[in-house]
Order: C-alpha cells, then sequence, then structure tokens
DNA sequence: CAAAGCATGTAAGCAGTTACATGATTGT
DNA sequence: ACAATCATGTAACTGCTTACATGCTTTG
C-alpha cells in the first residue's frame, strides 16, 4: 500500500496523529487519496505493527486521547529505500473517453452536449486547483529545491486539467466543423 | 460497474464471445481494463442476468463451446443512457509526485536518477503508443465523426505520456540548474 | 440549540488485479 | 517437444470508497 509511504512521508516532518494526517491527505492537492479513516487508521496499526513507527498516548482533559505517531529509523529506511525504487507509469484514465468511443448512438447536439458537461467540470476542477495553490496549503519549503518539487508536482496537477481541457475543446470544434 | 457499458459498446457492434472482448479490451490503446477473465466472464453474466444481453451457445466440432452474446433492445437503451449520463472528472495519478515530495531525503544525483527512470518509463510507453496508433488496430470507423472521435481519443492517450515527459525534464533542468 | 471540530475506530462493499484450473488443437 | 491459440471459468487478494458508531467541546 504506497500510502503507507505517504505517510511516513509527513512523519518525517514530524510526529502526528491520524487525525491530522487525515486532513493533510484532505488538504493535499496533487495525493490522490481521499484520506479516509479505513485507510489512515489500518495503515498505521500496520505501520506499527512492521515497528516503522512508535506511538505515544496523549491523554486530554476534556478531549479524547490522541495517539501521537513518530518515525523510527526503520521507517525512515523504508521510505528512503521506496522513494529509490524504480518509478512507475502514471494513470491517466477518462470515463469520457468510453462515453465518446460510442457517441455514434448520439446526436449531433448530444454529443456537443455531452463534450460541453466535460469541459464545464474541467473548468471548475481547474479553478478549484488555482486556488488551493494560491492559498498555498501545507507546502513544507525546508530548501529551494523542496519547494521547487511541491510547486512543480501542483502545476502538473493543473496542466494536466488545462491540457484536458484544452482537447475537449479542440475536439468539440473539430466535431462542429464536419457536422454542417 | 463501468466496464459493462464499454462491453455493450463492443456488442452494439456485434456479437461478440467472451474471449473475443478479451482481446479486445487487451488490444485497446484508450481502454484502461486489463480484460482479465474474472471482469470480462462475470460482467457477461451479470449483463445477461439483467437482460441486457442474450447468449446464443455453439457447438464447435474440434474447439470448445463458444457462448455468444447479443446485446438487446433493453442493452441499447441501457447503453445509450448511461452515454448520456454526466461525465466524470478524469483521473491522473503519479506514484512519482509521491516519491518525489519526499526527495529531500535523498542526495541530488539520486534525485536525477529518479526523474531519468521516469522519463525512460514516458518514452517508452509513448513509442509502444504511437505503434498501436500506426497499425491502427480495431478502429470502427463507421462514420467520419466516429473516426476522427477514436483518433483523437488516442492522440489524448499519447499526449498526456508527453506532456508528463515534458513536465519531468522540465523539473529535471531546473533542479540541475538551482543545484550548482 | 445546532453545527463544526476533536479523535478514534469498524463494517460492508466495489473495482480491479494476478494466478490457478481445464483441455483440445495448431503451429514451430 | 514446446508454445501459442481457442475458450471457459474460479479463488484469493489489494486498494480504495462510503457510511456507520461514539462522545465530548467549542463556536455561531
Amino acid at each position: 500500500m504506497s500510502i503507507q509511504y505517504a505517510i511516513l512521508g509527513f512523519l518525517s516532518w514530524k510526529p502526528f496523529t491520524g487525525y491530522e494526517l487525515k486532513k493533510l491527505f484532505a488538504d493535499a492537492l496533487s495525493f490522490h487519496w481521499s484520506g479516509n479513516n479505513n485507510q489512515i487508521y489500518g495503515s498505521l496499526v500496520a505501520l506499527h505493527k512492521s515497528e516503522s513507527v512508535s506511538i505515544e498516548v496523549q491523554q486530554q482533559e476534556k478531549l479524547p486521547a490522541k495517539k501521537l505517531y513518530t518515525i523510527t529509523d526503520k521507517g525512515r529506511a523504508e521510505l528512503r529505500a521506496w522513494l529509490l525504487s524504480e518509478p512507475e507509469l502514471p494513470v491517466f484514465r477518462s470515463l469520457v473517453h468510453i462515453q465518446l468511443a460510442w457517441a455514434e448512438c448520439l446526436t449531433g447536439e448530444e454529443l456537443d452536449g455531452l463534450l460541453g458537461a466535460y469541459e464545464n467540470q474541467l473548468e471548475a476542477q481547474a479553478i478549484m486547483c488555482r486556488e488551493t495553490m494560491r492559498r498555498g496549503t501545507g507546502e513544507p519549503a525546508r530548501s529551494e529545491r523542496e519547494s521547487l518539487i511541491w510547486r512543480s508536482i501542483d502545476e502538473n496537477q493543473l496542466a494536466f486539467y488545462e491540457n484536458e481541457l484544452a482537447w475537449a475543446r479542440k475536439l468539440r470544434l473539430e466535431l462542429k466543423r464536419i457536422e454542417q
């Protein structure tokens, strides 16, 4: 489970509770995990079992007790080994492609509507992306190199939506041209 | 399960057996399903139960019997309804982003190696893409509109890898610049 | 008084994967 | 002799998702 490495990554900054990690994932623009309970708390149990993290339970007077997770040397070594492992190909999948592939069942107007709706979705997403980037949530910036990388990853995410939008617009125009 | 709609799509061309559908998925450039047995045969059972397809068993003398699946009117209606349904956002995920996000643990050389390996993967994939497109497998082309769409989808797939490659190269250069 | 925040966890399910299982036929 | 093709199917697993469950505190 690669989310375990992302958790180890966050813990390499400083100790966090499960609850805090959950928020880090939810806020992250370019981390594709939803940060749901099952994943976070389950992964933390697994990481503890493999001795990659240690737990410190902190009782609180008025609020529920919390478990603070700290990365161990073993955890740091595992993280580093994974960072050096062979990268995988990125994943790109768009259900719209499947819809378009059988658009022969649709009229010109229906097809145009489908592409238009896709464009709207992408535009909204691109705006959200830009807004999140503008607010600049939770970037570490411990060095020039690190902040360059984080900025670059976010820009890549935005560029993906923008490229897809440009593609949809182009296809829509070309379809219009052959239609009449 | 959206693969069911893709199966209905293929069956809207003409009847196929599970085995043939498997190959169609395996050969398709822009359909992100592996076309494994479980998915295909399982989906066909489900589609038959919901009366979206009908089965004709064909005995063969020397080869194993095969089941030829034909789309029903109900199946056609379901396919059309899905084609008209609200499109979803495309999915883009790259584990390399996660590796890069914690590259602060790596030396400049190690980081450069990671990006270089990513570039190699993407280059190889782009070449495969181009080759598959050149061979032009299984495009329907029942109309100018349909062949435009299929070509456009394949081009979008290729452009994705090329954009990602360009991004990786740019980041690598920028990192080199701030390194020394 | 309701909603949001703090903080943990569990249950159930979907979509997708690899690998296993069978067994005849055809090509190298 | 070995591999590939034809043709169906099952088992076991991974990763990820939504929704449920509890219960106290702070904010509007």
